[in-house]
DNA sequence: CTTCATCCGTGTGTTAACGCACATAGGATG
DNA sequence: CATCCTATGTGCGTTAACACACGGATGAAG
């Protein structure tokens, strides 16, 4: 179940508080709060996209589905970034599915609101396309990650990148969950994720995994995760 | 050794041909052809990007580098499209190489002009950021064909974008270079190529591969060919 | 026409991960 | 507290791909 969280005032969209107060202020209005409950699909692959969402205290993960059912995560948003890309990107809407990963809080702005704001040019603009730069990094170095690294390697990475947007040490999943993420077996998660608990880096049971060593996390997994973390801070400041 | 192929004029540029004439009059003279041989390095990954690329006869690969030096292809730019949108969605630079992996010809436009017509919003705006979600598209499928699919399918795929963009049926490439923008084995790529020539669906010799039966290749390949085509299609009309 | 570098074929042993089957155990539910 | 569902552990056979080794062939260059 989905605890309340901290207020989004102390976790709030890195985004949108990096933004001129000037613009900060023109958009407020047009932001409206939302709660994401855990497993929410924000977007269906192919259909229409109403809203654009900011996340605070939450986070989603971007997902293909093969026509044989099997999924691969390519990328995850946190408060760092926004969800609907494609609503400024044209195009109305993508071939991924968004779903929540982590429960929380959201902001959320209109089709419309995005798109005529967008068209301003300006700060906020630049600040959506520097995010959206971003993200292709972070997808890029998942394709490469998906070629050329170990299912530990992946799992670790994944851990990281999901501790960094959740803003807490627990994280709820299932295995099963982490292997539709990751594209893999739940098996092979499971059998990674008990060789990390010998080590010492995480502890887990029924759905809840704590990480107890993010030093072990980060020595375990492949560069892939730091390449888009300095890329992501370069980036987005 | 590139001969010299078809005129530009047949082959243009699809993203600029299909801008308004009124843009297209106005970029004219900030774009000056240029010659590509093949195997060229275009960007250097995290160096700084003078010019932006419209193929017309060429095309380029989109590669990124780990740190043992293993490679793997995240996308391909044909002259349907653009190399080098970091310039004008910020950053300046991007974590990836460009290499030429079709010679032939192209146009350039300094970056400081595209930054320029690029922040007059318009159409030629709209045709950039439109393409650049068909590439986001492109590289998360291939991010998830490279965790769910088979040496043979990534093989057939790749050879069929490669086709796409170079408009005639002789590829010159080995299977050593094949291998680095696959991020296999050289090995791997014989073993699998050899099949498709068993098939009739290819023929190849030292250097230079032919497309016979593209048929085969297509129903030899995952769907995330025609899906990222489709998408490409309804993107780019 | 000989030499040489490049390109491709092929085999062998090893490993990572899959597919499947089934066991165990903790929570939830009545 | 008996039952059931869900989450995880584990083993076994199979397969795809790697790592490495080496051989043969072809085309370019002297």
């Amino acid at each position: 179940m989905p605890r309340p969280q901290e207020p989004s005032r102390s976790i709030p969209n890195r985004l949108l508080a990096g933004l001129p107060a000037e613009d900060y202020e023109r958009l407020l209005p047009r932001l409206k709060p939302t709660t994401f409950p855990l497993g929410k699909v924000i977007y269906e692959s192919q259909k229409q996209m109403d809203y654009v969402y900011f996340p605070t205290t939450s986070h989603v993960s971007l997902l293909y589905t093969m026509l044989n059912g099997s999924t691969a995560e390519v990328g995850l948003v946190g408060n760092e970034g926004l969800v609907g890309i494609a609503l400024f990107m044209g195009g109305e809407t993508t071939p991924n599915r968004a779903i929540v990963q982590g429960a929380g809080e959201a902001y959320k702005m209109s089709a419309s609101a995005m798109q005529e704001e967008f068209k301003r040019g300006g700060e906020f603009q630049l600040a959506l396309l520097r995010y959206t730069q971003s993200l292709i990094v972070q997808i890029s170095q998942t394709a490469v990650c998906n070629r050329l690294h170990t299912t530990e390697q992946r799992l670790c990475r994944w851990m990281l990148m999901t501790h960094d947007r959740t803003h807490h040490d627990e994280l709820q999943m299932t295995h099963e969950f982490i292997s539709n993420m990751l594209g893999i077996q739940r098996e092979a998660v499971s059998i990674a994720a008990h060789h990390l608990k010998e080590k010492g880096a995480i502890t887990y049971a029924r759905g809840h995994i704590k990480i107890i060593e993010r030093r072990v996390l980060e020595e375990s997994a492949c560069e892939c995760y730091q390449m888009v973390k300095d890329e992501q801070d370069r980036l987005l400041e």
